[in-house]
DNA sequence: ATATTAAAAGATATTTAGGTCTTTTTATAT
DNA sequence: ATATAAAAAGACCTAAATATCTTTTAATAT
């Protein structure tokens, strides 16, 4: 569904929501290691977010990641706009060019409820909506078994 | 979400099951051609499914592809397996190693929803289902503007 | 039996997603 | 000013999905 850059970007910035500020940025390797995350590979997705300012991030002794007041509020839906784009929530599940309820799959009616259903939820819900979930313990992003 | 080579594989089949029967066999090429699909990659999908007793098929002069009594009745869920696996109907929607009720991902909840209600789906609806559709008007396989 | 037709099988190519490694830039503390 | 630390950028590499092309196998009609 999602690309794994796509939830690595997700995870990673919820993460950076919880444990950094903007005077406790939070570096790369740490991200990549509390989350198992390949450290350069998503270095390139931070970096586009970045560009997106959908994060903030200085170089430098002390550097590293954070989000500001507006990126906490920022919708999830806009995270994956960025980096895989919207063409799941309109796209036939079918994979039919045209498919709509004048010319509809067989699957159509039952597919856009869910394909809806989550749209909604990405498109209502922000950033630290996720980051308050795991503050308040219901909910981690951070694997179980991450065997050390 | 799902492959192509699984919507191939549906679209192929149920356009079998309302083109064709054990003597009016379908022959990759227009199977190919009417849906607008690679035809020897197609071909490979449908020798998995044949292999798997999804699709029947036959070589040599009128050869080509149907479907039996049995097969028509086949869960759509049973296709993906095949195709896909299943992994995504168990798999977390943030790529988290353990994703449960018990260790959630903040968007468990509403991702389950998602994720169970095709699940139903696909699992409860066969091949003769959405062959009935096609063939009572009320959905398609084929694209609209398939520039000929 | 033979020719023909169509699927099966095999080999190879292309594209995209995912991942690694190295060098460059820039902010900060000294 | 300089050293240092950390992100940014660039160049690759790998694996998987998708797609194409060629050869083989097997039904059928003649």
């Amino acid at each position: 569904m999602l690309s794994k850059s796509c939830v690595y970007a997700l995870r990673a910035i919820v993460y950076v929501g919880h444990n950094g500020s903007e005077n406790h940025k939070i570096g790369i390797k740490e991200i990549g290691e509390e989350l198992d995350l390949p450290v350069h590979f998503l270095s390139k997705i931070l970096q586009s977010l970045v560009k997106h300012n959908i994060l903030q991030s200085t170089k430098g002794p002390h550097g590293g990641f954070y989000i500001n007041e507006i990126s906490g509020q920022i919708k999830l839906l806009r995270i994956i706009e960025v980096v895989d784009g919207l063409s799941f929530f309109h796209k036939c599940g079918l994979g039919m060019h045209e498919c709509s309820d004048t010319h509809p799959c067989p699957l159509h009616d039952d597919f856009i409820v869910f394909r809806e259903g989550l749209y909604k939820i990405f498109s209502t819900k922000t950033i630290n909506d996720l980051v308050k979930k795991v503050e308040d313990g219901n909910a981690f992003i951070q694997n179980l078994n991450t065997k050390n």
